[in-house]
DNA sequence: CTATTCTGGATAGCGCTACTATCCAATGTC
DNA sequence: GACATTGGATAGTAGCGCTATCCAGAATAG
């Protein structure tokens, strides 16, 4: 396959597909000639990953993460999550008080030494968002908001294929990425459902 | 309060606090002359408002969105809650295929109507990524994240403020939104708890 | 065998976003 | 009266995700 019909396999332009080649995004083809390449189904494949990963959201530098993710897995399931979490999960130098996350964080059994500490540190900026803004959660809907990831991280991780090392490993590093706009709209969804129940729908 | 001390009260920088002035994010002051305006306690509020939403990832243009459902309110809560959502909703031209989101979203309670079509479009946006990169969500793993945000609706519908309007207009816009990175931060903490638990933390 | 198309590679530019810097005349402050 | 500050306008910046252009060499079509 030649990078044209790549392309129009894809529907990812040409030039695109120079930019993943040289941004580390896409594995380069096999070279049959100084001026030619051969792709193969796996490039499609990886292609439509990484498309989809940019149209969510996930920046070219994060997407090389994940997809690194991909191609050279760690050997423990644990690893690998950290790398995935690690790939998206943005490293700020800005020193966040982490102290305040952690009362939260125990309560979904968090211990010291089994998190990143750059993921804790999201939970500690989500806080001082609040906390700046002048906002609080009441306890009961933060309550709401632990046992709900609570169930759903148990759900993922039971979920996880076991027949075949690179689905555990596609599940793993995609389902961390992906699911992230979908569990937003369907927030999204449910409140607007549970608004229209509860104050009702204005006519319009 | 002059925009100095503004800026002072607030760590903004004065060219910052102005471009947010033309950018319609912060209302002007009280003209005191041609060349001065007086600001007050309610310019730093909003002002950290600001910061908060934008820090948290949010444009500018959203951004105007949610200070303007701040200001002037809709009457119903249930189109306040639209209005927050339609802030932070990017709208798309790009027709996705709404009936794939369909049956899933009608198992939240969705019916025709009582949805902001955005708001169901980007569920089926995030469905069409998931088919595009070629990823499957197992049933059982759909079913916990359709009861959890279920759960998490319902538990912040619950919360609203009832004794003032003000602090329930704050609570359904800043909830809507700043909520969203501390939901993702919470679940990257309960996946890596949840993956230590199950497959444990190899040594390193 | 020539003409055309296509290749990988390199470099430059574009449109957008969120600022940041500079300049100005009018005004306030000491 | 000297100097700083103000609102207002305009222009410039850095980073991101492409996109466009050019090039010499190579494949392919007639």
């Amino acid at each position: 396959m030649r990078i044209s019909e790549l392309s129009a396999a894809t529907g990812v332009s040409v030039p695109t597909i120079k930019y993943y080649l040289r941004e580390g995004l896409l594995f380069e083809g096999v070279r049959t000639s100084p001026t030619q390449a051969d792709y193969a189904d796996e490039h499609v494949r990886r292609l439509r990953v990484i498309r989809a990963l940019i149209d969510s959201g996930v920046s070219i530098a994060e997407t090389r993460g994940v997809v690194r993710a991909l191609e050279d897995p760690p050997p423990s399931p644990h690893d690998l999550l950290g790398a995935a979490h690690a790939a998206v999960t943005a490293h700020f130098d800005e020193d966040v008080d982490v102290s305040a996350a952690e009362p939260l964080v125990r309560r979904l059994g968090w211990q010291p030494g089994i998190c990143d500490p750059d993921v804790v540190a999201g939970v500690a900026r989500a806080l001082q968002a609040f906390d700046r803004a002048g906002f609080d959660i009441p306890v009961d809907v933060m309550t709401a908001y632990l046992d709900s990831v609570s169930l759903i991280a148990e759900a993922e991780v039971a979920g996880v294929p076991t027949d075949s090392p690179d689905a555990a490993v596609r599940y793993v590093v995609l389902g961390s990425v992906l699911v992230e706009p979908l569990l937003l709209a369907l927030r999204r969804v449910a409140q607007q459902v549970a608004s229209a129940r509860r104050f009702g729908v204005s006519a319009s």
